[in-house]
DNA sequence: GTTGTTATTGCAATTAAATCGCATTAGCTT
DNA sequence: AAGCTAATGCGATTTAATTGCAATAACAAC
């Protein structure tokens, strides 16, 4: 299928460059400054994962988070590092560490991710 | 506040640790000789989660997994090895890796999670 | 620039996992 | 056996995410 450049998608595309970490569906609708329908973000965020530009992380709290990819080839589109999610100012980042983890013989994997959740520096200090 | 114990959390207790990986809520239920609610399953599992006997995980397809604690200890309480979820026969087991992540000064770990998304050696093979 | 095809969008309805309020039931202590 | 209250069952509810369908708008071809 030929895909098509629209205002909505570039302009979530670029959030998604410019956050300094994943991004929750609801942030990416919060911080757009054009109103786009939830379902349309929803299919933009789906489609940049298919078409393998955006990776899709699952947290602790079972919400999807979704960060542009960096490093990643079409022959080796890994995400094998940690993330941390901070479950009280819900962002999450990526961990500069590179995970091996080892499946048995036979397997096959398809993706891996990582989440580390607690608090972030900020939100520890804020709650003491 | 003061537990008891029923047949229902007994029986849930006892499929969990007969299981070979993680069971999802729905696994639990479905697995029950007797009839227990949704709702009850879920406040069973919850209790077991907060009371330490049971460990939780996401898995990509933000779903809730359930296994039981071993090797664990109230002073440290961790799950720190990574789970592989079969998206094929939905199987969830624990893989025996220790991982060790480290997260920037001044964050705090609650939990952590890893989980590797792919096809077990039995759906595996069955696909080709 | 105009036209035609079809990918994309908006809207509302829907699915699915998990939670919650409340009346009832049943564990445990005394 | 009695009393307290944790646990259960049921239905309604919340929340994240998806889907069907008609309307819109990208992009290619002319």
């Amino acid at each position: 299928m030929q895909r098509r450049n629209t205002s909505s998608s570039t302009a979530v595309f670029d959030l998604l460059k410019a956050a300094d970490g994943a991004l929750s569906h609801e942030m990416v609708e919060s911080r757009l400054r054009t109103s786009v329908n939830r379902s349309t973000v929803y299919r933009i965020l789906n489609r940049f994962v298919e078409d393998g530009l955006v990776h899709r992380v699952v947290a602790a709290d079972g919400r999807q988070y979704f960060a542009p990819c960096t490093d990643c080839v079409p022959e080796r589109h890994l995400h094998d590092h940690p993330h941390f999610h901070c479950v009280s100012c819900e962002r999450v980042e990526c961990l500069p560490q590179e995970l091996h983890i080892e499946v048995p013989a036979g397997y096959r994997t398809a993706e891996c991710t990582t989440t580390v959740s607690g608090y972030c520096s900020d939100c520890n200090t804020a709650k003491k």
